[in-house]
DNA sequence: TCTGGGGTCCTACCTCGG
DNA sequence: TCTGCCGAGGTAGGACCC
């Protein structure tokens, strides 16, 4: 999909059409998540910090993740695939790999070009948005298709020239070559896909590591042998979050360490798994950031083990100085529990523990709003709204106890109306997100 | 300018047991 | 009994991706 993020959003909010979109955090900060390709002609991209994209594009409408929303869209997407073939593999909510011939819907490139031609225009007759095709006989060279399609295209890679076409093009086309490596490999004198290939084998591994610099080689040969994996078992869960300004209070680096341990149990639970490595993660006031690990004798959902296995990894860091990050998370997953192999001792407090998280996922709050009282209701920019008498709109923005909504739809046709109203008016309400495209109920 | 969140994979180093 | 080798598993950190 095509700045995915920024696209649905733009699907859902006509007033935002053809202007300079931008998705991401919008706290002190925050990063970028998707530009529209409006935002970025003014040189704002993913991953940018938000204070730097609005001295970019100080126009641009900024706006927060509604990831409900481009979940179900992204199912849509997915369908749509699964159409072509039992193998799909995704990647994200916006990419994946089909296997055309394991489907039987495509055989040559003649046939192929025709999926995906038909692929398009089903995914914006059943979405409202665009999105790109890449086709080829490898994984790496379909997502590089992909890319060199985008926006709103389809590249097909014919077979045999894929070296040729490869070749003059910058080492960092190749999927997992990023900044570090691309530096590394420049301060070697290789800065095309070429000279990875005259390189050698040896010379690749021998700067940057048997695995890395095999399979490196083997790409900038176009050679990829991967198959499409419908099916992956996930291999962590974790949680993290960011702080507007740094901790430096001991007692209260504990007390979130402990809500991110029943954040990250609670999406462990939800999942069906269970884990026996728990991480703790703290980033320091300086950006340095360390990782401490412990792995229990058996895989576990319980929220106290959890929380006091990172409690313990706490004990071992030093916070002083402040920190800007903590996370907390579960690897080593299984499908069962330490507790399950023994006997029911432990069933009255998992059950207890149980109880809380559905509690908690009830309310639809996250775990920290549970426990307090509401104190004043948040509009985040962008969320879907209904006021009693308006009807259907949008967050525009909110401050100072207003908040500006935009009263328009996924279908209205022209801008709608702007109101701003008190942030505690009895007659504004969240609402969930309204279908992008006429007559397709999600 | 000041750097999110949720993942995966790889490497280096250490310890332990055979 | 001591020493070295080797593999497995644990731990920490780094790079990368979307």
């Amino acid at each position: 999909m095509d700045a995915f993020y920024a696209s649905a959003e733009q699907a859902a909010k006509p007033s935002l059409r053809g202007k300079a979109v931008v998705v991401g955090g919008l706290g002190p900060r925050g990063v970028v998540a998707t530009a529209s390709y409006e935002a970025r002609k003014f040189g704002v991209h993913s991953a940018m910090p938000m204070g730097q994209a609005r001295r970019l594009a100080p126009n641009a409408a900024y706006l927060v993740p509604r990831f409900r929303l481009y979940r179900e869209i992204s199912e849509q997407v997915m369908g749509l695939l699964r159409e072509l073939s039992p193998l799909v593999e995704p990647l994200s909510l916006d990419e994946a790999f089909v296997d055309l011939e394991a489907g039987e819907t495509a055989w040559d490139a003649r046939s192929a070009e025709a999926v995906g031609l038909r692929l398009r225009a089903d995914i914006r007759r059943v979405t409202g948005l665009s999105g790109s095709v890449g086709l080829a006989v490898s994984k790496m060279l379909a997502k590089i298709a992909s890319e060199e399609a985008k926006p709103d295209g389809l590249l097909l890679i014919p077979q045999g020239t894929e070296r040729g076409l490869l070749g003059p093009k910058s080492v960092r086309i190749l999927p997992g070559v990023g900044p570090a490596t691309g530096d590394h490999l420049r301060r070697a004198g290789i800065n095309t896909v070429a000279e990875i290939a005259e390189a050698g084998e040896d010379e690749l591994v021998r700067l940057l590591g048997k695995a890395h610099g095999s399979h490196l080689y083997a790409m900038a040969l176009a050679r990829d042998e991967r198959p499409v994996v419908a099916e992956r078992d996930s291999k962590s869960v974790s949680v993290e979050d960011t702080y507007d300004v740094d901790i430096h209070d001991r007692v209260r680096v504990r007390t979130e360490v402990q809500r991110l341990a029943d954040r990250c149990v609670e999406r462990l639970r939800a999942a069906e798994r269970s884990g026996r490595t728990v991480v703790l993660k703290v980033r320091r006031y300086d950006f340095s950031t360390l990782t401490r690990s412990e792995t229990l004798r058996g895989p576990t959902d319980d929220p106290a083990v959890v929380r006091e296995a990172a409690a313990r990894l706490l004990e071992g860091v030093d916070t002083t100085g402040g920190v800007r990050l903590l996370g907390v998370g579960v690897s080593g997953l299984a499908d069962f529990t330490q507790e399950d192999l023994f006997a029911q001792a432990a069933a009255a407090a998992s059950e207890e523990a149980a109880a809380e998280a559905v509690e908690a996922e009830e309310t639809g709050a996250p775990a920290e709003e549970v426990a307090e009282e509401p104190v004043e209701r948040r509009w985040m920019a962008g969320h879907d709204v209904r006021h009693a008498e308006f009807g259907p709109g949008w967050v525009q923005g909110s401050g100072l106890g207003r908040v500006t909504v935009r009263f328009e739809t996924p279908l209205s046709e022209r801008p709608g109306r702007v109101r701003t109203f008190s942030v505690d008016d009895p007659l504004l309400e969240p609402a969930d997100p309204l279908p992008l495209v006429e007559g397709l109920a999600r």
